[in-house]
DNA sequence: TACTCTTGTCACACCACTGTAATATTATAT
DNA sequence: ATATAATATTACAGTGGTGTGACAAGAGTA
């Protein structure tokens, strides 16, 4: 659940530090390629979310990369935006006939590069089987963002939602602090430890909150003295 | 209600061209593409009242899309008349067990094509486009484009309508605003995020201005922090 | 043309939420 | 039993997300 991460892949410098800046002030991560072989070294090592492609490279053109990554299956359901300062119609045929998901001519906007960026990533993203999670008489509804109890809803902050969901989904398994952070703060934050005690504090007030007739839901929350915490259906 | 828009998805230049000025003629707007990854760009940026789709695409894709649209919530509904020149029983039933609404065979003659692509717009547009929505006391007609309140007419912008029957149609569901912007103003707009505010904003403004006599319809706009909106019935 | 309605954007205010530190409590070891 | 480490709880200030009113530009109309 973390941001996702684009590669950009442009020979010249400005250009890549231009919409390197602009994508982070989006909020995703960036990394950047200079040719095309880079660029497939990259995907290979980072499997970046997607990718920007300038449409003409040195040393073998964008377009053939991007043919070459849609040909290969373990690649080819990587979402593919192309870049070019050429407005021909031609261009536009032939790029989408490779495969590309969309297309952005130079000079573009930053916020119409990101709104393409966005609306590609849901796109591929779409459809995610959010099935709602039910414990005895909890449950979590990603798709309608709520939980309830006894049809209760429960009133929680977006972290400890979050937090509630990733145990949900990985119930009778403990998890560290660290791992919890990585899992549900996303992997570049720095957050002090006692920090996530705070939010746990915080879901088992939540799940205390709806006055239950038959069990405490806060005790599936359970401490795991050096270890860390565990979302679990058997008394502690 | 202006002209509908057909989408049409050949790989093929003149039939294209042929179907394109026989829907002219009748009355229609077209537009068309040439692959499938065309297609599915110019359904999210265009939003076409109905696709006539080719079953052989290059790449074979033709049958590929129609599955994924009718996979997809948001594009389930969008009618679709598949063309092929194979006559087989077997591609026919396959394509029905898509959810292709209908299914035309080449050759085929103008009048027939026009004619049964009025017939699965009229029957997509009684049954799912303008229906009336009612949701207690709260009714919205799409065909009259008229929103009432215990039979009170309630006054509001076109876009304050759209943005009512998206979520009228989609209820108890979370949005992001990037998402009601792809749905509600079309894929090719890029507006502030918080516009989105202003017009929820004008929306609850509009159901909280007739007096109701139970329940204010202002608050089933609910508001899901770090997440978007939603429309539901149950209470936040 | 002048007028009205609609629309997108901005600026400001507000408050829920967040992260941290400080303190209290509990569990384990000696 | 006491000390010590680990966790629970509380309080608080800063931040960020959202609500809201105002405004100017555009679309449509008389």
């Amino acid at each position: 659940m973390s941001d996702p991460t684009i590669l950009i892949v442009d020979d010249e410098p400005a250009i890549r530090d231009m919409i390197g800046i602009t994508l982070d002030l989006a909020g995703f991560n960036s990394m950047s390629a200079e040719t095309a072989h880079q660029a497939h070294v990259a995907i290979v090592d980072s499997r970046p979310d997607l990718i920007l492609l300038d449409w003409m490279l040195p040393g073998g053109s964008g377009i053939e990369l991007a043919r070459r990554l849609k040909r290969d299956e373990l690649t080819s359901t990587l979402p593919i935006i192309m870049l070019t300062a050429k407005t021909s119609e031609d261009n536009k045929v032939q790029g989408l006939d490779v495969g590309v998901d969309d297309y952005v001519t130079k000079p573009f906007s930053p916020r119409e590069l990101v709104a393409r960026i966005k609306a590609v990533l849901r796109r591929s993203n779409g459809s995610t089987q959010d099935k709602v999670i039910r414990v005895f008489d909890l449950q979590l509804d990603p798709s309608s963002h709520r939980v309830t109890i006894e049809d209760n809803p429960v009133d929680m902050g977006p972290t400890e939602f979050k937090l509630l969901k990733f145990f949900m989904s990985h119930q009778e398994k403990v998890f560290s602090r660290d791992h919890i952070q990585d899992q549900v703060w996303g992997g570049n934050v720095y957050l002090e430890e006692r920090t996530i005690d705070v939010h746990i504090r915080r879901l088992r007030k939540a799940l205390s909150s709806i006055e239950p007739t038959s069990i405490n839901y806060a005790r599936l929350i359970q401490t795991v003295r050096g270890a860390g915490y565990r979302f679990s259906v058997k008394p502690a």
